[in-house]
DNA sequence: CTTGATTCCGTACTTAAGTACAGAGCCCAT
DNA sequence: ATGGGCTCTGTACTTAAGTACGGAATCAAG
């Protein structure tokens, strides 16, 4: 399906209708023009994507602004591709940074579920007590 | 240094001490005691680790309530440890996923700075259509 | 023992990110 | 040609997470 209604495109994305309209208003998607010969707008299925990937980006802990910065990285003839070059780096940065954290989580989530299990009595544990103990400092 | 007044435990753990307070409002942290003999409330350091732990969370696009979730993943002899064990399973889950899109955006940005280097002409290229290109389909 | 900086408490304001209408227009199936 | 269900526009409300502030109490230095 190349072409679809507002609300076509949100159950896509997962989205309300009104967070569509939301996001074309913070200018993060585009508003397809109304047709010129009447009737409703049609939204291509690129829109779909990059509200699924705004989404996700949320769930990475980026507000709507930076992942504006991030979806407007683009390099053509037109813009500076060294200043492209440059933003990228300090995103492709902050997302190395998040990983990092969310290794040290995962480990730590880990070994509580290692360290706790379903049976028997044990030291108490908590995520602060595993994190102090691992390869300390942040 | 063990203890330290409230302004100075926010100072350390570099957030405002309104927000300090907010978070014991919230029941995140614990606000310590009024001491018997007068004076202010003296906060020890893990309160600092606990506020920084919350906010690298938060940071990963966790809320509020889900780190309360996460903190309160703790096993000792008073609490039902299968409980625990599931839910920090289901939380490890949670930052698998997370771990997975951090990783494709990662991949994304990579190859944005790679295919679009500081000098001469190129097809354009943004981060949409370099995730396109990928192992497609989240 | 006063004065300047902090703490404490409660309440009110702000910002980001939606969410919810109301009222009007449009579209399609019967 | 009309009724039910969309879309469109604008404005208003909500929730999460702070942030600010006013006024009283407390502490610490000179």
């Amino acid at each position: 399906m190349r072409e679809m209604t507002i609300s076509k495109a949100a159950r896509k994305a997962g989205v309300g209708i009104e967070t569509i309209r939301f996001y074309e208003r913070r200018g993060l998607i585009e508003q397809p023009p109304k047709p010129l010969e009447g009737g409703f707008r049609a939204y291509p299925d690129g829109t779909v994507e990059r509200i699924r990937f705004i989404r996700q980006a949320q769930e990475l802990g980026f507000s709507l602004r930076e992942i504006d910065e991030l979806l407007s990285l683009r390099a053509d003839p037109a813009t500076d591709a060294g200043d492209v070059r440059k933003r990228a780096t300090a995103k492709l940065e902050e997302v190395d940074r998040k990983l990092a954290q969310l290794e040290r989580i995962r480990a730590a989530l880990e070994e509580l579920v290692a360290a706790c299990p379903g049976s028997g009595a044990l030291h108490a544990c908590s995520i602060m007590e595993v994190l102090e103990g691992q390869g300390d400092r942040v």
